[in-house]
DNA sequence: CAATATTTAAACCGATCGGTATAAACTATC
DNA sequence: GATAGTTTATACCGATCGGTTTAAATATTG
């Protein structure tokens, strides 16, 4: 056996993700990829398949690594109105320091989703389900631990916090204040205020 | 003098719409323009300059034809509680009426809003800042005619009103299921219940 | 009909699109 | 060092991109 493959598929997969989830599919070359994945036009084609392969590996990577790493974090946080403080914070924190505003890479695809295969549609639905179930979990354990009102409708009130990161998501693609993130962001968190 | 232009503009400018409202600007091709709108190439860059400008007109028409239009219907109904339940319902409604999932133009164009020139993040910029000051208005005349409850922040609501709204637009283009959007209105509507 | 202006179809432009092929340079194992 | 597989650079493919140009066909006014 003569030779393994010099470049690590992750990692090359991570740089083609942050150019799909900055510029969206349709806007991302070949050119672009190439050049930010360090790898040559060939070797692309030969390890990923082609451009759409390699997007829809790039979007089950950011749910992996992104989406769902970010969620089981702020899970282990022990007291859930701690989480999502935390969790929506850190969404306004992500748009000062982002100066790309690239928002979420599942959020950014479930806009472009009716022109893609039924495959990233589903990869985008699982997503999303997932942090709706997550939501939803962390209002039934802080009425559990008595720490949000008992009674919420937990489904409910999942689907409402699911909303309202959605949109914080869209708006601070560009479109709104800060002061208005704000907002919003309060409004989620006294959802769940006692 | 001898004629005038034989197509309307803004009947053009309205088929145009619909294309770049479905499938964004990247994704709509100079052929899928003249094609849909009915009107030769040469006679569309002489009228509307190249597909920058026309999707800038389009999207000024959008704000001008269907959200300012829409938002002018519903403030016109003189119980703001049924002004907003009809229009988060029409909202639903139009996600299952709409087999192209459409969205909202403003909405979808938001998101590709940091690769929009400045003038297009700014018809974005000013049509949600409308939408918002819209819910604003709603809340303050509900609260004043009592069918709101009045220690409401107004602002509050109104930009937690807007995320709602955004959300559905967002979630209606197929990364949710039909239940979660009436979830999600509800919880809307509970905002500004007694 | 004559004059004027618009629309159309079509060819054309250079550039770029996603994708492929090739051959040389490289790096590992034996 | 020979061998085998990987990488690179590069040229190439047909198709399409946004945009321009040209000339003929068309429609409206005087």
């Amino acid at each position: 056996m003569p030779w393994e493959k010099s470049f690590e598929l992750d990692t090359a997969t991570e740089k083609a993700m942050t150019l799909f989830w900055s510029k969206g599919y349709e806007a991302t070359s070949m050119a672009d990829l190439t050049k930010t994945m360090g790898i040559n036009k060939g070797s692309l084609y030969n390890a990923f398949g082609g451009k759409n392969d390699l997007f829809k590996r790039a979007l089950v990577q950011y749910d992996r690594d992104v989406t769902k790493r970010t969620l089981d974090m702020f899970e282990k946080i022990e007291n859930p109105k701690e989480a999502l403080e935390s969790l929506f914070e850190s969404i306004i924190k992500d748009c000062t320091n982002d100066t790309d505003h690239k928002g979420c890479f599942i959020v950014n695809t479930s806009l472009e989703t009716p022109h893609h295969n039924p495959e990233i549609q589903k990869i985008v639905q699982d997503s999303i389900a997932g942090t709706e179930a997550f939501f939803v979990r962390i209002v039934e354990r802080g009425q559990a631990l008595g720490v949000f009102p008992k009674g919420l409708n937990a489904k409910q009130v999942g689907s409402a916090l699911l909303a309202y990161m959605i949109a914080l998501r869209v708006l601070s693609r560009g479109a709104y204040t800060q002061a208005g993130l704000k907002n919003i962001r309060d409004q989620a968190l006294q959802l769940v205020s006692i």
